[in-house]
DNA sequence: GAAATTATTCTGACCGGTCAATTAATCTGA
DNA sequence: TCAGATTAATTGACCGGTCAGAATAATTTC
């Protein structure tokens, strides 16, 4: 592929990120994605095989870069309650991008229940957020904060108590309860995490 | 409102469960509702506003359906565990009914970032929700497993668990997991209110 | 037989995907 | 070097299909 095809597609990829982040998954049209890109209503697809091969490489785009923010996050941390720290942070990062990432999240997890192949792209972004919460786990026990924890399922808690705090955040509308939901919900993670 | 209108309406909210858990809340027309309830396709529109109207009563329906139901499983226990096991046995009720609901309301959750009467409804979940949390926060004091909670967090954290591992056994697409997801559920929420 | 209810038909709008036509970019060879 | 040829990229009109809601017709009920 040749270096304009990737730009271009990247540009398609962005402008339906913030297409579908206006105007949801379903009702967002080839034409909104053209013209949020500037381009005309035959390019997306000329670049991508349909609507779906657009959004299905949206979906591995976005859950990619958000897993390489919180992973860099987390390694540049040395300490256990650091690194779990940098890890919040990253994820919630602040109420703009929060809400345009989790909008869009939101509308492929509804998609996905009817679509296997979001389910696998999803797949691959569960495995690596569990790879993240390993990394962090190793460090506590090393640090002696707990030990013979069970990572997997530790993993799954992390995750649905993002997700859950992300999401009740996101249905109360206000900007400005980001910062207590991101505290509550570190607060939560480090009380079930040491005890 | 007549004991009918009010038979009608029901039946179409019933067929409009089955078709948005088929077919999903975008993609489901009210063709497809009409023909779920075995009546032609001018019928919804006659009981309803629009077909706006008739999905918000549906979620309106299911959301307080299930909170009833959590609602009546734990006030029947009488002690902290059995209340807390009870709660979860009550969300994890089957693999099914756990697709059918979680499917719906996910599709709703994507859509009420969007919609602002969705989120109104939703609202009022999380509030039952936390209300039934709250009992159970009670009873555990009251036990002494624990004192001087913030019920409020825990009411969060305690519906982020519930939501983020229905969310994570619904991307499994495996219905045999669906045990395993519940006692981890359990044992999490267990983990994370006595320490 | 009039009003209420249900069934059918109509309408205007919109969408995804196609494609012929146009324009831009790249190559070729003398 | 550069003009002509070839290939790639872009455009936007168009088509088949679908939908929500309105209008209308048929039927039932009282």
């Amino acid at each position: 592929m040749s270096q304009k095809t990737e730009l271009r597609r990247k540009q398609i990829i962005k402008a339906a990120y913030q297409a579908v982040a206006d105007k949801g998954y379903e009702t967002v049209t080839l034409q909104d994605i053209a013209n949020y890109a500037d381009v005309s209503k035959g390019v997306p697809n000329y670049y991508f095989q349909n609507k779906e091969d657009v959004l299905a490489h949206l979906l591995e785009e976005i859950t990619e870069r958000i897993y390489q923010k919180e992973k860099t996050a987390v390694v540049n941390e040395t300490s256990f309650q650091d690194m779990l720290q940098a890890y919040i942070e990253a994820v919630f990062i602040n109420p703009r991008e929060n809400k345009k990432f989790f909008k869009v999240y939101l509308d492929f997890l509804a998609q996905a229940t009817r679509n296997e192949r979001y389910r696998e792209i999803n797949a691959l972004f569960y495995q690596n957020c569990s790879s993240i919460s390993k990394m962090i786990l190793v460090r506590g026990e090393s640090e002696g904060h707990f030990h013979n924890r069970n990572h997997d399922d530790d993993g799954k808690t992390i995750r649905s108590m993002i997700d859950g705090y992300m999401i009740q955040w996101l249905m109360t509308g206000d900007d400005k309860k980001h910062e207590t939901y991101k505290e509550s919900c570190l607060k939560a993670i480090t009380n079930y995490l040491t005890s």
